[in-house]
RNA sequence: GGGCCGGUAGCUCAGUCGGUUAGAGCAGGGGACUCAUAAUCCCUUUGUCGCGGGUUCGAGUCCUGCCCGGCCUACCA
């Protein structure tokens, strides 16, 4: 079979923050998926570059007071520097702000044209007068216009209502704190329902995509008509000004995978290798990886864009599900929002390549990285059954090398060589979980060989020097078997294992051929057991006071109160509704002569239906300004006798105690008696 | 509400085309070994295959209804 010719891209990583563990996932997925074709002799490269466009960018620059390139060429060193920590290989690693992106997008630009599919229309928007600059809806936040909630983002409320920003009440810019103004601006569209029937075909035939995601858009998208995608931004903008519209600029997502090509060029700019061949020739496999979240933009824009420009359609897109740790989101405040820089400040890469390895599989399902597994998967697989093999061997042929001749081991190295074409197609299929089990049940064997052959006792005696050295020579060729099926995975263990036997592993063929009458370096520790003080110092470092929006910190809320008093458990609706909290109107409001904290209260909840309450809020209430106002009370809460009298509810207020007491009151037009729900 | 995926041992999961007595790793229990990073090896305990119905000579596997979980999405399939 003649080599074939692969292109394979990761998601750019947007130039707006730090890499992090979830991030990961799809780096290093796509990483050992480029490995391995390398290793099985095709000519693969990867590659991936920054996301720098949009309004994000911009914003961030200019509150930083600096260009956006500088901003850009910080983050992006950053970001190689992260990859690189994690033996992540890119062959090429560019920038969606690169004359060459400017070009393809200028060429891919004219044939949308040319295809007759972009249309222009007027667009209303909100713009903030003081920043000059038109919002995207989570910079504009303002009160729901159907449940009345304040502090809402621009596209829809926590109460499930969906809007536009225009639709807000008293919008507020999160940008300037300026009130927004509707302004109308011109923006241009690319008429995607023109290419409804080739998406229809392309999406729903010959795999490329995951059955799930044919499933998937199938339902949301391909079922009506696909509504045109605004594919402009007004100035101000960071991006690339569209040539033949002078004043708009495209939108980040038509530029960003447009940004594969580009790095793509600078590639062969480099390697003296001609760009056509790699995106207009049918041989060519083109693989992007992406998380769940973009399916929409790789799996319908992006290819209708290469179609209308004469480009390769994808081969096949890859999608991977997200990272939780522990079973949940990852969370700053927990910790386990885990960049990749303070991961690596305490922890060795191989391990995450290798767990994560272990977890993926080719489906769309998040991956749960749990750190109690984490540690016994990395002591127990990697340390104890794969390492272990050399650690146990290796040092008793430091001096003779291996056999010249390649012992009978019982078929073991026979039965490696027979599984590495299984072994190769869960590569192929993004199945890792099943190829680490199967790498890890051939170490399962070569472990018990080593135990009954024993080494240690034959050295003892001088006459089976020979057999010495052929029982070590097959435990380190089941090692390194074993080793060049991991290489994809664990690069570094490749590398090691390579110096310790003095022959280079650069081919998956060689797991078929037992190496023989090589010198045998003097052994070192390959890779060093977890110590949990390590994931426990990273969980500590990742720890931060959770910001919640943007938009919450404009408020300088201070977190105190919550770490007074941290969130209850969480209780059941059912539970919930056992609670029945009244608004109830004060009539009456009495000092209690004896009482140094208490007033009391007579509460109507309407009509004839009073209760007397004993609150301790006489340190901030006079009882002259509560009568006539109305309170939330907790009517079913059983009577308590109180020295004084039988309290007969609670008023419920926030705040510490003492003069720092809050009650809480119901908006205007509220009727005493009703339920509060 | 709808869509997709899942539910198998304490945990993480495998289980092909429906085929005998449902498996692995980890954890637990017992033993061995002392080369190896408290590593390794041997033996061993553990199951309402989410629940009900159906098809079948035979169902973890196929069909169907329901329950639970995850993700996505939302006057829309």
């Amino acid at each position: 079979m003649s080599p074939r010719r692969i292109l394979v891209t990761a998601a750019l990583p947007y130039a707006n923050g730090p890499i992090h563990i979830g991030h990961l996932v799809e780096y290093i997925q796509t990483d050992i998926w480029v490995r391995f074709q390398k290793l099985r002799g095709n000519q693969c490269i990867y590659i991936c570059a920054d996301d720098t466009h949009g309004t994000a960018i911009m914003i961030r620059a200019r509150q930083e007071g600096r260009s956006e390139e500088e901003l850009i060429a910080e983050v992006q060193a950053w970001h190689e520097r992260d990859f690189a920590g994690f033996d992540i290989e890119f062959d090429n690693y560019g920038s969606t702000n690169s004359p060459e992106n400017l070009a393809l997008c200028t060429e891919i630009w004219s044939s949308l044209r040319k295809a007759d599919l972009i249309v222009e229309k007027n667009v209303s928007q909100l713009y903030d007068p003081e920043a000059g600059t038109f919002l995207a809806d989570r910079f504009v936040r303002g009160t729901c216009p159907k449940c009345g909630k304040t502090n809402q983002p621009g596209d829809s409320c926590e109460c499930g209502h969906a809007y536009s920003p225009a639709d807000l009440i008293d919008p507020v810019s999160t940008l300037s704190g300026a009130t927004p103004e509707i302004r109308e601006s011109l923006h241009l569209f690319v008429e995607l329902e023109k290419l409804h029937d080739f998406l229809n075909d392309w999406t729903q035939s010959n795999q490329h995509l995951q059955e799930e995601v044919t499933n998937y858009l199938k339902g949301h998208f391909l079922h009506e008509p696909l509504r045109d995608w605004d594919i402009s931004r007004p100035a101000p903008y960071f991006g690339f000004e569209i040539p033949d519209s002078p004043g708009n600029y495209w939108y980040v997502w038509f530029d960003a995978p447009i940004g594969y090509m580009a790095s793509t060029k600078q590639w062969c700019d480099r390697h003296g290798q001609n760009f056509d061949d790699w995106w207009r020739n049918e041989q060519t496999e083109i693989h992007h990886f992406i998380g769940k979240d973009i399916t929409y933009f790789h799996t319908l824009f992006w290819p209708g864009m290469l179609k209308s420009a004469g480009f390769n359609l994808p081969t096949k897109v890859h999608i991977h599900g997200f990272l939780t740790v522990g079973g949940e989101k990852m969370s700053k405040s927990k910790g386990t929002f885990v960049k990749a820089e303070t991961y690596l400040k305490y922890l060795d890469p191989s391990y995450l390549r290798y767990y994560y390895a272990s977890k993926l599989g080719p489906r769309l399902d998040d991956l749960d990285l749990n750190l109690d597994e984490f540690v016994a998967k990395v002591d127990s697989d990697l340390v104890g059954k794969v390492v272990n093999l050399a650690s146990r061997s290796a040092k008793f042929v430091e001096k003779v090398g291996l056999s010249a001749a390649y012992p009978d081991d019982g078929g073991l190295f026979a039965q490696g060589a027979a599984v590495g074409e299984e072994i190769a197609e869960a590569y192929e299929n993004c199945d890792y979980n099943r190829a680490m089990r199967m790498i890890l049940e051939l170490a399962g064997r070569a472990n018990p060989f080593v135990e009954a052959a024993a080494p240690w006792t034959l050295r003892k005696d001088p006459s089976k020097a020979q057999q010495l050295q052929d029982v070590c020579t097959i435990a380190l060729n089941l090692f390194r078997q074993i080793v060049i099926y991991l290489a994809p995975v664990l690069p570094r263990l490749a590398e090691q294992t390579a110096a310790l036997l003095n022959s280079p592993i650069e081919s998956w063929q060689q797991a078929q051929t037992p190496l023989t009458g090589t010198p045998v370096s003097k052994f070192q520790h390959m890779l060093q057991r977890v110590n949990p003080k390590d994931v426990n110092a990273m969980i500590e470092d990742s720890k931060e006071p959770e910001i919640i929006s943007t938009a919450a910190s404009q408020f300088n809320d201070s977190d105190q109160p919550l770490k007074d008093e941290p969130l209850a458990d969480e209780i059941s609706f059912d539970e919930f509704v056992k609670v029945d909290l009244r608004v109830a109107r004060v009539i009456a409001a009495e000092h209690v002569p004896e009482a140094r904290k208490l007033l009391q209260l007579t509460l109507s909840l309407g009509g004839n239906e009073t209760r007397n309450v004993f609150a301790g809020i006489k340190a901030a209430y006079n009882p002259d300004d509560l009568v006539g106002r109305l309170v939330v009370m907790v009517a079913n809460l059983a009577p308590r006798k109180m020295k004084f009298g039988l309290s007969e509810g609670m008023v419920v207020a926030s705040g510490s105690g003492g003069d720092e007491v809050f009650l809480l009151s119901p908006d205007a037009g509220a009727q005493p008696g009703q339920r509060v729900h």
